[in-house]
DNA sequence: TTAGGGTTAG
């Protein structure tokens, strides 16, 4: 039998699963210490003997992947039942968080890891692994620290993807001592790093800007005959960049080049969107040069970074050009794109074509996001188009998008005499 | 499989 049982309303977002939530949280009904953990397999018998509104559905993994509210619906579901879970079942929680698109929620994941505790359950290597790359994706390396602590209490080695994960959560909150720790830790494992080890702890180095400890991970990679992938260079060559030490991006392009791994768009955008960041924006061409000369393509994020470059600093024409060039090599836009474009014009003062823009978008059949209200709604603020902007926050209600209210307040006093109709505007608007 | 990176407002 492969059945999960959903309550009615299996379609519903990821909210849902807060208000699951606070139902698995309930204490665990007296009784239960006399139920013993059962599969979720087996809830599917016991909740329709006892009639509870629920619907059966393929429960194979693949049809729980990336569905947090079902999982967490499975364990409310359960703890109403008086179900005490087991192994299994956290792990598809925590499986199906993992796979979602989103980082897992920190406060989500607390109060499961305490969940886990109060059932008194022993976590096996599997599900210590699983919180480790939990904790470690939604940021919280302190959680995943101490989840590795309990770990290696309880004799168990842990998955070296978790270590891995791990190693690259320290780094990116800048603690590459402790990420350091842990990639030597890997060897008293009795295992070798590999290329992808080594780049998460590279991460650390070049997010902290220690350089030379980035160029001692190149060596050391060396020494111990790991070959370094196109993600070890790019991550160097953004360094580099952002140092402004061009020439030495250059030559590890080259390098690249002499070792057959292939350079591409990404890490060109990033060289981009540096150069932009230091006001040199003239660069832009350069870099495309750069990048024909290796023979690799713009992609549309590269393209976005491009005209935002020439948009931030007024040149308008250019990012007009940018912009036609796009669609003359067959990428379409989307609506970054289009909300960097409608952004450098109202920036510049040029609202009409701004407005016009915005038309466009719309009539090529993209919907516009909240970014994209926001910009236009700052747009026509700077016109005093109050009525017009109330229509726009109707929209936005409409399609259920919330206004960054704070963010409004702040400005309205920019809109010369216009305090007033901006917050009569807000207050007439019911989100 | 020892991850998986980039862009837009404020």
């Amino acid at each position: 039998m492969t059945m999960l049982l959903l309550s009615p309303q299996p379609t519903t977002a990821f909210s849902a699963a807060a208000s699951s939530l606070s139902r698995l949280l309930l204490p665990l009904p007296r009784h239960n210490f006399v139920v013993p953990p059962v599969s979720s397999l087996a809830i599917a018998a016991v909740s329709t003997a006892t009639g509870d509104p629920i619907y059966a559905v393929d429960s194979r993994p693949s049809a729980i992947n990336s569905r947090p509210d079902l999982a967490l619906r499975l364990l409310a579901l359960m703890r109403r039942q008086g179900l005490l879970p087991d192994q299994q079942n956290y792990t598809l929680v925590l499986q199906s968080l993992l796979h979602s698109p989103d980082p897992p929620d920190p406060s989500l994941l607390s109060l499961l890891s305490s969940d886990l505790r109060s059932v008194r359950l022993e976590p096996d290597a599997r599900l210590l692994s699983d919180l480790i790359v939990a904790f470690s994706r939604a940021a919280d390396p302190d959680a995943a620290l101490s989840v590795l602590a309990q770990t290696q209490a309880q004799g168990i080695t842990p998955k070296f993807s978790a270590a891995v994960e791990l190693i690259s959560a320290l780094g990116n909150s800048g603690r590459v001592d402790e990420a350091e720790a842990i990639f030597a830790e890997l060897r008293h494992w009795g295992l070798q790093p590999r290329t992808r080890a080594y780049n998460a702890l590279l991460k650390g180095y070049v997010k902290t800007g220690a350089l030379k400890d980035a160029e001692q991970v190149l060596d050391e990679m060396e020494h111990c005959s790991v070959a370094p992938d196109e993600r070890t260079y790019s991550l160097l060559i953004d360094a580099y960049t952002n140092a402004g030490r061009w020439e030495s991006a250059r030559i590890l392009i080259k390098e690249m080049e002499m070792n057959d791994v292939r350079p591409n768009s990404y890490v060109f955008s990033r060289i981009l969107a540096s150069f932009r960041d230091k006001g040199e924006w003239q660069r832009s061409f350069a870099v495309l040069r750069e990048m024909r000369n290796n023979g690799i393509h713009p992609d549309r994020h590269f393209y976005n970074v491009m005209i935002d470059a020439f948009g931030k600093y007024n040149c308008l024409h250019h990012a007009m050009d940018a912009f036609d060039q796009m669609r003359a090599d067959g990428i379409v836009p989307d609506v970054v794109t289009w909300n960097t474009l409608i952004d450098a014009h109202s920036k510049a003062g040029r609202h009409d074509q701004a407005m016009k823009l915005f038309e466009e978008m719309e009539m090529s059949g993209l919907a516009p996001c909240t970014t994209t209200f926001n910009i236009v709604i700052n747009s026509l603020g700077e016109q005093e188009r109050w009525e017009e902007m109330k229509e726009l926050f109707q929209r936005m209600r409409e399609k259920g998008l919330l206004p960054n209210v704070g963010k409004f307040d702040d400005a309205a006093p920019l809109y010369t005499g216009g305090r007033r109709s901006f917050i009569s505007v807000m207050q007439t608007t019911h989100f």
